[in-house]
RNA sequence: GGGCGCGUAGCUCAGUGGUAGAGCACACCCUUCACACGGGUGGGGUCGCAGGUUCAAACCCUGCCGCGCCCACCA
């Protein structure tokens, strides 16, 4: 047992049992015969640093894995890292360009090894950073997206999708990011609404006959015009269904088509059609016939202007940015009389989530999942009860985004990433396997050429939880930790990656790759505002840490994390948590000075009085809290049941209470109980538990490995009913006092009138801690002779505390009435329900027992108190 | 246009059918021998509005108002 510092400094301890921890293997000691937990944690891109939401991602998953590990179980917490294409790419990048480096010309081989630089210089960082905030996960087995058996597993996983027909090849729009000059899947497209234009144009017919006027948000996409459309059955156009048009500006001759994606209450009822950079018009473009390699495209990788196929286009529009074109197009339609109207208008756009630049759809040749397939099993799942989710609101997103699922578009036009295993020959056929010399062996001798482009990040991290252990080898973790028990995730990537990882996770594994999901909001600030860089509102979580402690942001976290609302984080708060473990660590301090150690048995000790037997049936209370908390995953009301057990219970009142009687049976019933409560707070509060656990008395095994209690001892009634009687006597009495201006260092007399015989046993039994606690001098078992007390009232009994003539006999009057009109208004209250028919006949009896019991007392109270103020005089 | 959620004490939030809760903030008192990062006492809410169901509604139902998020191709 060692002396603890007068205060707490959360610094001063972290590391050092982090560090212990780490070292002796104790985050997943060797428990071959013990029931399997796993969870994995949502892989942090490698280069990242730690932000609030990791803090609350790591904090919730570290509560129940270090739970699961005092229940005994291999508690298995995987952990490892993201590659995060694009994102790191664009870092690289970035990086080298400031040194005056640009990356197409040193070439990819030269900039990958950049990228690995990078990883490396700064691939600890988040790890380092995972460890102050005390995450006790599988360091061991560390994993990284692209370490050599997690990137044959992406390639294995790719190589079967497209041989089970799940996978494939094909030209069509994509959204296209001209920033990096890549596509992107649809996910990762934000629409936002963008003040715009809306242009009237006027289209002639080719015979001179008139013109039809169309409508465009995008005027310069008409330089790719294949097309007007018109509905089949709006009689206004009808006759012209079949005419040409000549192009305004390239002359290019354009059929009028009949398409119902034509609205005849929109516009003018005519609309463009430009396939190769719509959406809807490349499915309308389809319907009339026109292949997706006829379709024409005017803009290159970085969305300048280029010629077209039929080469209309004219020389001076060439080369311009899509902004340059669009005002290039309406000068010259306005020169041509060709603009009839403008207005303004809100426009969704659509913008690279990452990028931030206006997204292009661009005609492409692109690796696509087939999603639909897969989402079918994953959403079956869910409903089946296969896959919990929690909160249960979720369900409903998690289906309708499964039922409307869109191809998804997996390959990337960047370097850095798993390069898709297809190979070229020169006749334009496609070999896909998992290696160059399997493709090679199928495609004979000829040359092959690789498939430049890498995949999605989300492809590969979607493997997860079951590339992480070992497959596709079929190891012993594999087959003892899939499925996960539970995955925690934040909703924003509940598409991206959660419902990715069902869909892979079914169709390689058979099974569901967790138990539960449980997705939490975002951390807000104080304001509630989103966290951001540029708004420069982002709290960084190290920050906290330095500041309070792991601790107390983990606790802060935990309590604020209900049922997956947002978090709006107040400092205050993480404050308060500070200062709650400095009061725990005070105890410790006490309990050390009166001689209390560490308990000798895990069993509750046997004790006789009824103070102790009281704190040890509510230790088995909070017990029970705190398991149905962890059952439902409800972090708030486990930090809630441990934070008030802590300060409210066992500080406020037991510890103050036993400073009265310090004996042996108390001192073991104090260890005990104080165990518990290290035990009950190590997934929330690892640090300081772990450093009380070991100053409080010689150990034969860390805390962390501690055996999570089970409740063997039953609440003792009896004892339960005196301490409340007890509490509740204290407390009138100190009200009293307060109200009455007696002076706090002032000691009274206690007299008591009407005291039933369980009563007087119990005032002889408490007897000091009763006169400590509410400061007394005495205690008589006899009504006060004389007038002028502060009389209270507990139950049977009316307490007298005789002030001397310094008592105000109007404030005390004053407050008996009060005390007697809330009580005779509770009563009339009630009695007014008992009297009414309908309550007595059809609520259930039990409320209308207790409404009875409840009447009878306060009317007793009642009674008492007018006693009580008659004797004033 | 669809879906989800929120509106309870000054602030942040629990509470989901039987007499309104917590933390912080606020007021007053206290250098009581673990702790002022503390102790004691107290003030403060017609539970967004309006209907309905029920013996009984903050809680269930309907509508409305306000706020937020997600999804969706209105040219």
């Amino acid at each position: 047992m060692s002396e603890l510092p007068k205060t707490f400094d959360p610094a001063a301890i972290e590391q050092r049992w982090y560090e212990h921890w780490e070292e002796q293997g104790l985050f997943r000691p060797a428990r071959p015969e013990a029931k399997p937990w796993t969870i994995v944690m949502p892989p942090p891109n490698v280069t990242g640093s730690l932000h609030i939401g990791h803090a609350l991602d790591n904090t919730l998953q570290d509560v129940l894995t270090r739970r699961e590990r005092m229940l005994g179980k291999d508690a298995l917490w995987v952990v490892g890292t993201d590659h995060a294409g694009i994102a790191t790419q664009m870092v690289v990048e970035r990086n080298l360009e400031s040194q005056g480096i640009k990356r197409a010309e040193i070439g990819r081989e030269a900039f990958l090894e950049h990228v690995w630089e990078w990883k490396a210089q700064s691939g600890g960082a988040i790890t380092r950073q995972l460890r102050r905030l005390g995450a006790s996960c599988d360091w061991a087995h560390e994993r990284f997206t692209m370490d050599e058996g997690f990137s044959r597993a992406v390639i294995h996983v790719f190589v079967e999708l497209y041989k089970r027909g799940l996978l494939y090849r094909d030209k069509r729009l994509v959204n296209w990011d001209p920033k990096f000059q890549s596509a992107i899947s649809d996910l990762e497209v934000e629409t936002r609404d963008v003040e715009g234009k809306f242009w009237t144009l006027s289209y002639p017919l080719a015979d001179g006959s008139g013109a039809i006027q169309v409508a465009t948000t995008r005027p310069e996409t008409m330089l790719a015009d294949m097309a007007v459309a018109v509905h089949p059955d709006d009689e206004r156009y009808r006759a012209l269904i079949g005419k040409n048009i000549r192009h305004p500006i390239t002359g290019r001759l354009i059929p009028v088509i009949a398409d119902e994606h034509a609205d005849p209450e929109l516009g003018s009822g005519a609309v463009k059609i430009t396939p190769g950079h719509d959406f809807n018009d490349f499915e309308v473009g389809k319907r009339a016939g026109f292949k997706p390699a006829e379709m024409l495209n005017m803009f290159d990788a970085q969305a300048f202007v280029v010629q077209t196929e039929d080469g209309l286009v004219p020389q001076d529009l060439l080369g311009l940015s899509r902004e340059e074109a669009r005002t290039a197009v309406i000068k010259r339609l306005e020169e041509e009389g060709a603009l009839v109207g403008v207005e303004h208008r809100v426009i969704p756009t659509p913008f690279g989530d990452r990028s931030g630049v206006v997204i292009e759809p661009w005609l492409t040749d692109q690796w696509y999942v087939d999603a639909a397939k897969l989402a079918l099993p994953a959403l079956q799942a869910a409903k089946r009860g296969d896959i919990r989710i929690v909160p249960e609101t979720w369900k409903k997103t998690w289906f309708n985004w499964l039922e409307n699922i869109q191809p998804w578009c997996v390959s990337r036009q960047l370097w850095w990433g798993h390069r898709i295993p297809a190979w070229y020959a020169e006749d334009g056929r496609v070999f896909v396997a998992e290696s160059e010399a399997e493709a090679r062996a199928e495609a004979g001798d000829q040359p092959l050429r690789q498939d430049e482009d890498v995949l999605d990040t989300w492809f590969s991290s979607a493997l997860w939880p079951f590339a992480t252990l070992g497959w596709p080898e079929e190891t012993e973790d594999l087959r003892r930790h899939y499925p996960n028990d539970v995955l925690i995730s934040g909703f924003d990537i509940l598409f991206f990656w959660d419902a990715r990882m069902a869909m892979q996770g079914i169709e390689f594994m058979g099974e569901v790759p967790w138990k539960t999901l449980y997705l939490h909001g975002l951390v807000r600030d104080a304001q509630g505002q989103k966290m951001s860089k540029s708004k420069g509102n982002t709290v960084d979580p190290l920050g906290l840490i330095d500041k309070y402690g792991a601790d107390a942001l983990r606790f802060t976290l935990a309590a604020m994390e209900s049922q997956g609302r947002d978090i709006k984080l107040d400092e205050k708060r993480v404050e308060g948590y500070r200062n709650f473990a400095t009061k725990l660590w005070n105890a410790a301090r006490f309990l050390q000075m009166n001689g209390v150690g560490a308990s000798e048995s895990i069993a509750a000790p046997i004790a006789e009085q009824p103070v102790n037997r009281w704190i040890i049936g509510e230790v088995v209370e909070t017990l029970a809290r705190l398991d149905r908390a962890f059952d439902e995953l409800r972090y708030d009301e486990m930090a809630d049941a441990i934070y008030h057990f802590v300060w409210g219970t066992f500080c406020d009142w037991y510890v103050e209470l036993i400073k009265s009687a310090f004996d042996d049976e108390t001192r073991r019933v104090a260890a005990w109980a104080f165990d518990q409560i290290l035990v009950m707070l190590h997934p929330l509060m690892p640090f300081i538990t772990e450093e009380l656990w070991h100053a409080m008395g010689e150990r034969p095994y860390d805390l962390i490995v501690a055996k999570w209690p089970e409740p063997e001892v039953q609440v003792d009634p009896h004892a339960k009913r005196e301490l409340d009687w007890l509490v509740r006597l204290v407390g009138e009495v100190r009200s009293a006092r307060t109200e009455l201006n007696v002076p706090p260092s002032a000691r009274l007399h206690l007299f008591v009138g009407d005291a039933s015989e369980e009563t007087a046993l119990r005032l002889d039994r408490n007897h000091a801690m009763i006169s400590r606690l509410a400061r007394l001098e005495s205690i008589q078992l006899s009504p006060f002779p004389g007038q002028g007390a502060a009389q209270v009232v507990v139950d049977e009994a009316t307490y007298s505390l005789p002030l001397e003539g310094i008592i105000d006999i109007a404030a005390e009057r004053d407050r008996l009435e009060k005390g007697a009109a809330a009580a005779e208004k509770e009563r009339d209250s009630l009695s007014q329900r008992l009297a009414n028919p309908n309550f007595t006949e059809r609520a259930k009896p039990e409320a209308v027992e207790k409404a009875r019991f409840d009447r009878d007392s306060k009317a007793a109270e009642a009674e008492r108190l007018r006693a009580a103020l008659e004797r004033l005089g």
